[in-house]
DNA sequence: GTTGAGCGTT
């Protein structure tokens, strides 16, 4: 949404007033990258507002202080709502513009990109060679009304590459062939993501790919864009992944303090998908507020719903896991740094079972030193072993404030059931906290839920030598 | 007359 960043809502206007006026009046203030007056679709006529978008965002500021009168009519100017924003209108009053950059949907990954403004004139070699400045194009359509075959407005282009749409996306309007494009990731039409690429990694990208799923679980539930990209960028996993097992997922927030809660549960996707409901509960202690991870220095202000958000589990959860081994699940963006852990572990040791994703993200809570936060990471399962190596995803977390360690893994469970277990192979001594977690799976389809629990009261003494 | 349009084909 780096467009809407300079752009203005205009309401009141005119029915005379035409886009070239409303660029004449505002381009008193910088420069006026797009204008756009609202009209009827099937009438024509304005519906009496615009949108107005300034190279500059800075200028806005400016503009806002001044009354605008166009055609006679006073018009208001208010900064404009993403269109995201507009459908959840409703609370949190007046500022405009609090929560942008986030746009929710839409980040699901496809290399497919949308492209709305097209020229009539416009061939598709046109596009194509002006595309592929961004990386290797394998695909381009420019859309076509069936019957009058009137060129549509718009096309679509695919890359090969990640990257490519990265940087195409980077800006939201390209200007091509001296017009301005629009530039979106494209929707998914339907599930059909599979075939053109080869790389298996790259399929694991869609998210929607099979089964169902829906990924407005959690989409909606919580920003969790946000974190997945980061995520998905270095790994290669998918986030959710498509595909399925159908584990299960949970994660849970585990704490100090005893607090334990369980988390929410997720079905992963198996069935359900309450998805992540619960989130707040989850991490959402009350002492949290300063959690690990959650980006950040430590301290700095935040509210507490960003804390839940950012905290572990986000993805986790789905965290997709993969059969057996090894997992991903991963935590969220620590602030340590190190998202990344995701790998797998080998599969070697362990014994595996199956299960598998879930994430949690257990911290702890302000305490101060002592504080584990990180908490988790990954797991993979795994069994007895050295849970150190995985550790790399929690551990990240943690460290910043010092405590160090998460994380933990061990295995658990199995798919069918069983769970319990804690397990108990590891721990180390300096993350202190065992914890066992628990967590039931159910069995595969079903759901479940979970919850670990426990608390790790003792995760607070590590120091104590 | 006050918050947007467009999303597919083989």
């Amino acid at each position: 949404m780096d467009s809407d960043q300079g752009k203005l809502f205009i309401g009141g206007v005119s029915w005379e007033t035409t886009e070239e006026k409303l660029k004449e009046h505002f381009e008193n203030y910088g420069e006026v990258s797009q204008t756009l007056i609202m009209r009827d679709k099937n009438t024509g006529r304005p519906r009496g507002f615009a949108f107005v978008v300034f190279a500059d965002p800075s200028i806005l500021d400016r503009v806002l202080q001044d009354r605008h009168t166009i055609d006679g009519r006073t018009v208001e100017a208010k900064r404009a709502l993403s269109r995201e924003e507009q459908h959840t209108t409703s609370r949190s009053g007046g500022n405009s513009n609090a929560g942008r950059s986030f746009t929710g949907a839409g980040n699901i990954k496809t290399k497919k990109i949308f492209v709305g403004g097209l020229p009539p004139t416009l061939t598709e070699e046109g596009f194509c060679q002006y595309f592929e400045n961004y990386g290797h194009v394998t695909d381009v359509v420019i859309m076509y009304d069936q019957n009058t075959q009137r060129p549509r407005g718009f096309g679509f282009i695919s890359f090969e590459s990640e990257e490519a749409v990265d940087n195409v996306l980077h800006k939201t309007f390209h200007e091509l062939n001296g017009k301005m494009v629009e530039v979106k990731r494209a929707l998914p039409k339907d599930a059909n993501p599979g075939n053109g690429s080869r790389s298996a990694g790259g399929a694991g990208y869609q998210g929607y790919g099979s089964s169902g799923m829906n990924t407005t679980s959690y989409d909606g539930g919580m920003d969790s864009n946000r974190y997945m990209q980061p995520q998905a960028a270095g790994g290669g996993f998918s986030a959710y992944g498509s595909s399925a097992y159908g584990a299960t997922g949970y994660g849970y927030g585990a704490s100090n303090n005893g607090v334990g809660y369980g988390g929410y549960g997720v079905g992963a996707y198996g069935g359900a998908n309450a998805g992540y409901t619960g989130p707040a509960g989850a991490y959402g202690s009350p002492n949290a507020p300063n959690s690990g991870y959650v980006s950040g220095p430590p301290g700095a202000p935040r509210s507490p719903w960003n804390n839940q958000a950012s905290s572990g589990y986000g993805s986790a959860g789905y965290g997709a896991n993969t059969g057996y081994t090894a997992t991903t699940a991963w935590s969220g963006p620590g602030s340590g740094g190190n998202i990344s852990a995701p790998t797998g572990q080998s599969p070697g040791g362990a014994t595996s079972y199956g299960n598998q994703g879930y994430g949690f993200g257990g911290y702890g809570g302000n305490e101060g030193p002592y504080v584990n936060p990180g908490g988790y990471g990954a797991v993979a399962g795994r069994g007895a072993g050295a849970p150190s190596s995985n550790a790399g995803g929690g551990g990240g977390g943690a460290d910043i404030q010092g405590a160090g360690s998460g994380y933990m893994g061990s295995g658990y469970g199995d798919v069918n059931g069983n769970a319990g277990y804690q397990n108990a192979g590891w721990r180390d001594p300096s993350q202190g906290g065992g914890y066992g977690a628990s967590q039931a799976s159910g069995p595969a389809g079903g759901q479940v839920g979970y919850g670990g629990g426990y608390s790790g009261a003792q995760a607070r003494q590590p120091q104590q030598q």
